[in-house]
DNA sequence: GACTATCTTTAGGCATGCCATAATCTCAAG
DNA sequence: CTTGAGATTATGGCATGCCTAAAGATAGTC
């Protein structure tokens, strides 16, 4: 495949996922720092593997200006993903795993589903394309749909959109909105929107839910197409 | 739980089960050789395991004696090997994974299934006793069903018992006999016997079968009870 | 009772992987 | 051109798990 030379282990694997997800978030280069805060490591550690996923030609590095995934990182870390949210997505619908851990077992697992196992599941699945907090999941030949969401909290009275989804590493926030009757996929309009950062009030069909602080601001909406 | 000061990794659940393994087999201490050979590695190897086995008090090492596990190594490799046969069945039955190759898949994720998820495969399952090798499931408490059994090969003409089982690293052999209607669980009696270590003519209900060689040793029967 | 073949254990190393601290360097903004 | 934030290197630690080579123990044989 793309791997060159050197074994591409666990820890390479989630420094491409950090890596492509910090991507995607701000439209640019990497810093060591992000990276290192992301991943929980010092930056001098950060930079070392940096070191070691450029040479393994899985980003391109300028120093002092950061990383970008090259087309092989970028595979690999949409690999990494859609095993990731296939094994969410199976987790919890066949298996009955409690969202609040499907998360953690993926994350795990993640790195040790062959592909072979990953195809099974993926048909059994019925070949999904997005996981059950709203994320896409990237198809087998490493496209993802990529249409542009903004945070809850962004929105203005009056707008319209479509809650699309929830950072899978908040799963009480899953769990609280599906207790609510919200769940990826809902569309919505802002009633209103409480001045100084406040609560927004967001119309679901014909409920209308108070929304502000962390929730407000992890909820991802998409434009009205 | 057993682990007392230093973490189990994949290496040493392994050697838990190797040792297990050879315990069974033949009914003393297991010999460094034995493990080393088994297990694909020098004797030296080997020998520096098993003290950090018995470090971590998962096995008495008399040196020059061999090892045996001591309860808590017992757990573990029982609950390394109820993984093993519960990802068996589990991705067999319920992923379509061939059967050639449940095996290798299983042998990877042992080492990564969470207690909750062998519960929830479990249960999914109904709460199996025995994999599609005939091979026994350990129990939750580490319990096993223990029947005592030999090889197809021992036995001699007259004999009647029942298949039970056949190694799991064998994969094509259990699909040659299924191939032909054999499974585990059948009853037969040896109709015949060739001499000079020769092939066993096996009945299975109205048919005959004949059966030698590394087959024939790797079958497992139980006697009629 | 010594010898020998076989098995086992230590000693010493090596490769990999990943992280940390401390010190240095680079860049870009003022 | 200075300075501070950020990035990088240098060095080291610690762990795993394997190896080869050499020495040690055991048990069976003469």
């Amino acid at each position: 495949m793309e791997a060159t030379t050197a074994p591409v282990t666990s820890a390479v694997e989630d420094y491409a996922k950090a890596i492509y997800s910090l991507e995607e978030r701000r439209q640019r280069a990497v810093s060591t720092n992000a990276l290192a805060e992301r991943l929980g490591v010092t930056a001098a550690s950060a930079s070392g593997m940096v070191r070691k996923l450029a040479e393994l030609e899985l980003v391109t590095h300028a120093p002092y200006h950061g990383v970008q995934l090259t087309p092989a990182g970028r595979r690999l870390a949409l690999e990494v993903l859609r095993h990731h949210r296939l094994l969410e997505l199976y987790l919890a619908t066949s298996l009955g795993v409690p969202w609040d851990r499907v998360h953690e077992e993926a994350e795990v697992l993640e790195h040790h589903l062959s592909e072979e196992l990953e195809e099974l599941i993926a048909v059994k699945l019925g070949d999904p394309t997005h996981d059950p907090h709203g994320d896409p999941i990237p198809a087998r030949d490493g496209t993802v749909e990529a249409r542009p969401t903004r945070a809850l909290h962004a929105l203005e009275a009056g707008d319209r959109g479509r809650f699309v989804r929830i950072s899978d590493s908040e799963p009480e926030m899953l769990r609280y909105l599906a207790d609510r009757g919200i769940s990826p996929g809902a569309d919505l309009v802002i009633e209103d929107k409480q001045p100084f950062d406040g609560p927004l009030f967001v119309r679901f069909g014909t409920e209308v839910h108070v929304l502000g602080g962390a929730l407000a601001r992890a909820m991802r909406v998409e434009e009205e197409a």
